[in-house]
RNA sequence: GCGGUCGUAGCUCAGCUGGAUAGAGUACCAGACUACGAAUCUGGUGGUCGCAGGUUCGACUCCUGCCGACCGCGCCA
C-alpha cells in the first residue's frame, strides 16, 4: 500500500524535477516516526550538481511543489528533507479497501500478481529414522515461512521436503533389525511405538558398534545389499521410511506445516551414473588421487564427484537433484533451507552448475541459518546424545500454555487446542523473529518466554481485536467517513500501510525475521492505541467509532495474515 | 594456514536497498485493572554500535586491517 504512495509521489515529483522517476522511487523513505510524515524525501544528492545547501533545496521544493501533489495535505522541510503528510481518510480507505479485497477472497493482504516464475525450495529434509532435534525447526519453519513469503511474491511454489533416506546408516540399521542377536533379544516395541522402536535401536546399535567395529563392516555390507536390489532388505528399509514418515506427518500437523513434494535421496539412484556422465562430457572431470573430481577456481577446494573405489557422493547426488528442480520440476529459483555448515558444499556444488554452463546457477541460493548450541558445551550433536528434540520442546511449551491458560482463562473452551496454537506459536515466532544466519544457545526460559516480544504477545493482540469486534454488534462499512487523527491513530494506519513492502523485502532476503519484527510494531503501535483511544464507546460519536473499529479490523486481519504467513495460527480467545 | 559468518544497553536481540536525537524485550525502579481481555499499557535508569583506518554531504550499515567467538576445508551426509 505505501508502494501505492511511492510511486504516485515519485511521479508526481519527477515531471517538475529533473529526476528519473525511478531513482526517486529509490530515494523515498520510509520515516520512522510520523511526525515526520508518512513519506520522507532527502534532496542531498541534488546539493552537488545544483550547488546550493540542503535546506534550501528542501525549501524550493515545497514551495514549488506545495498544495499540488494528490493527497498529500502537507508537506514540510526539515533540514535536507521533504517530508510529506497524506489526507489521513485517503490513507484509511486505501487500507481499508485492500483489507476488504482479502477478506472477500479476491486478493490476499499485500500479494502480488501471480509470476511466471516457479520457486522450487528445499525444507525440512529430515533424516529418516531420527527423530527431530531443534535444529530441524529452524529447518523447517524458516522454509515454511520463506514458501509462504515467495507465494505472497506471485511466485509459483514448490515446497519439497528431501528425505535423507538413502546411506549406510541404513543398512547398519536393516542389519541390527533383521539379524543383530542382541537387537532381537530386546524386544523393541515396534507395533506400539515403531519410531520410538526404531530410534532406540539405532542408538544401541551405534553404541554396541563403538565397541565391536565388526557391526559396522555387517552394516555396510547389508547396505550393499541394499544397493544391489535385495528385495527383503528393501522391505525392511521402505518400512523405516513408512514409520518415520508417519512420525514425521504427526510433527508437521502439529507445526501446520505442508508440502507440495516429499522426495528422498534414494530417488536420484539411477540418475547419479548419467549425471557424472554429463559433467564429464562438458570436460570438467578430472583425475586426482584416484578420485573424479571438478576443480573450482578461486579459494574453493575441488569438488570430489566420483571416490576412488567408484561410489558418488553427495554433491554428486545434488548436482543432479538441482538439475532435475530445474529441468523436471520447472524451478527457476532454487532454494535450499539447509544449516550454514554446509556453506562450502552449496558453494561448490553451484559452482559446478555454472560451470557446466548453466546460467540458472546464479538463481540459486543456499538460505543458510545458524546452529542451535548449548551455551557451556557448544554443538548439539545427535550422536552424542547431547541434543534437544523438538518433541519435547513442542510438549513443555503446549503444557505451559496450559497452565497459563488455566491461570487466567479457566473458563474457555476448546483450551487444548488454543494451548497447542499458543505454545507451538511461542517456539515458532522465537524461533523466526531473530536473524536465521546467527547461532542460538538453547535455553529453555528463552523458549518458553511468552511476555515481551513473542509469538504469544502477537496472538494476544490479534485476539484482543477479535474481542472488540465481537462485541460490536452492528455492520462496519469498507469506507471511513472521518479522519483518525490522534498520534497513535496515525502512526497505527502509517504502520498497517508497510505491510506489502515487508513482505517483499522479507521475500528478497530470504528473512522471514523481517516480518516477525514487524508485526511486532504493529502490536506495539496497537497496543498503544487500544489504551488510549476508546472503541465501543457510547458517548463516541458513530462515525468516529465505525472509523476504529475499521482500523480494528484491519489491525486483526493483517496480524492474522501476517502470522499465517510465518507458519503460525491465530486462535479466536487465548 | 585458507575460506565463510557473527561481534549493538547487565542479559537476549531489532535496525529494510547507507539517512533525521541508535530501538525493543528482559532485569531493576515508579505508576495504570468496579474499564473495549493486565499474556497489556505509561514513565525512568541503562550504549565511545569489538578496535583502528578509509569511502561518502551522511556509516551500526559499504571497503581494508587487527582482535575475539563460531562454522567449514578431497574421497561422511
Amino acid at each position: 500500500m505505501i508502494d501505492i504512495l511511492k510511486a504516485q509521489l515519485s511521479s508526481e515529483l519527477a515531471s517538475g524535477t529533473q529526476l528519473p522517476k525511478e531513482q526517486i522511487y529509490q530515494l523515498l523513505e520510509n520515516p520512522k516516526s510520523i511526525e515526520h510524515g508518512h513519506l520522507a524525501f532527502p534532496v542531498f544528492m541534488l546539493a552537488k550538481e545544483l550547488k546550493k545547501a540542503p535546506p534550501l533545496i528542501a525549501q524550493e521544493l515545497k514551495a514549488k511543489f506545495d498544495g499540488k501533489i494528490s493527497h498529500v495535505e502537507q508537506i514540510t522541510s526539515v533540514g535536507g528533507y521533504l517530508n510529506f503528510t497524506f489526507d489521513l481518510k485517503y490513507l484509511q480507505n486505501l487500507l481499508s479497501h485492500a483489507v476488504a479485497d482479502s477478506t472477500s477472497g479476491k486478493v490476499r493482504l499485500g500479494y502480488q500478481k501471480p509470476k511466471n516464475e516457479r520457486v522450487v525450495i528445499d525444507y525440512s529434509s529430515p533424516n529418516v529414522a531420527k527423530p527431530m532435534s531443534i535444529g530441524h525447526l529452524r529447518a523447517t519453519m524458516i522454509g515454511q515461512a520463506v514458501r509462504n513469503l515467495a507465494d505472497s511474491q506471485g511466485y509459483q511454489v514448490t515446497g519439497l521436503n528431501y528425505l535423507g533416506d538413502w546411506g549406510v546408516q541404513f543398512g547398519k540399521l536393516a542389519y541390527a533389525y533383521s539379524e543383530w542377536p542382541a537387537g532381537k533379544n530386546k524386544n523393541y516395541d515396534f507395533t506400539q511405538k515403531p519410531f520410538e522402536a526404531l530410534y532406540q535401536l539405532y542408538v544401541d546399535f551405534h553404541k554396541a558398534a563403538e565397541e565391536n567395529p565388526e557391526l559396522d563392516a555387517k552394516g555396510s555390507l547389508t547396505f550393499k545389499r541394499l544397493e544391489e536390489g535385495d528385495k527383503e532388505i528393501e522391505k525392511i528399509w521402505k518400512m523405516f521410511l513408512d514409520i518415520s514418515l508417519n512420525e514425521y506427518k504427526r510433527i508437521y500437523g502439529l507445526l501446520n506445516v505442508n508440502f507440495d513434494l516429499i522426495q528422498g535421496e534414494s530417488f536420484y539412484n539411477d540418475k547419479l551414473e548419467s549425471t557424472v556422465e554429463l559433467i564429464n562430457k562438458k570436460g570438467l572431470l578430472a583425475e586426482s588421487d584416484g578420485a573424479q573430481v571438478v576443480f573450482l577456481d578461486d579459494d574453493m577446494p575441488p569438488c570430489i564427484i566420483k571416490k576412488s573405489d567408484g561410489a558418488s557422493l553427495y554433491a554428486t547426488r545434488d548436482i543432479a537433484s538441482a538439475i532435475h528442480r530445474h529441468d523436471g520440476m520447472k524451478g527457476d529459483h532454487l532454494l535450499y533451507v539447509v544449516g550454514v555448515d554446509q556453506n562450502l558444499h552449496f558453494r561448490q556444488v553451484f559452482k559446478v552448475l555454472e560451470k557446466m554452463g548453466y546460467d540458472w546457477a546464479k538463481r540459486c541460493h543456499h538460505v543458510a541459518f545458524g546452529m542451535y548450541r548449548f551455551k557451556d558445551i557448544g554443538k548439539m550433536s545427535t550422536r552424542k546424545g547431547n541434543v534437544i528434540f523438538m518433541d519435547d520442546v513442542l510438549n513443555k511449551s503446549i503444557e505451559l500454555a496450559e497452565k497459563i491458560i488455566e491461570e487466567k482463562n479457566p473458563d474457555l473452551s476448546d483450551k487444548k487446542l488454543i494451548a497447542q496454537q499458543v505454545g507451538v506459536g511461542a517456539i515458532v515466532f522465537n524461533d523466526l523473529s531473530s536473524d536465521r544466519i546467527k547461532n542460538v544457545d538453547f535455553d529453555w526460559d528463552r523458549v518458553l518466554d511468552f511476555e515481551g516480544d513473542s509469538g504469544p504477545y502477537v496472538q494476544y493482540c490479534a485476539v484482543r481485536c477479535k474481542s472488540i469486534l465481537r462485541k460490536f454488534e452492528g455492520e462496519i462499512p469498507v469506507e471511513t467517513e472521518i479522519p483518525l487523527a490522534s498520534s497513535e491513530e496515525k502512526t497505527l494506519v502509517k504502520q498497517l500501510l508497510l505491510y506489502p513492502e515487508i513482505l517483499s523485502i522479507s521475500y528478497k532476503n530470504f528473512k522471514p525475521s523481517f516480518l516477525a519484527q514487524y508485526l511486532l510494531e504493529v502490536c506495539k503501535a496497537f497496543g498503544s492505541f487500544y489504551t488510549h483511544n476508546k472503541i465501543l464507546d457510547d458517548n463516541l460519536d458513530e462515525k468516529t467509532k465505525l472509523a476504529r473499529l475499521r482500523l480494528v479490523q484491519c489491525t486483526e486481519t493483517l496480524l492474522t495474515e501476517g502470522l499465517k504467513t510465518l507458519g503460525i495460527q491465530s486462535p479466536q480467545k487465548m
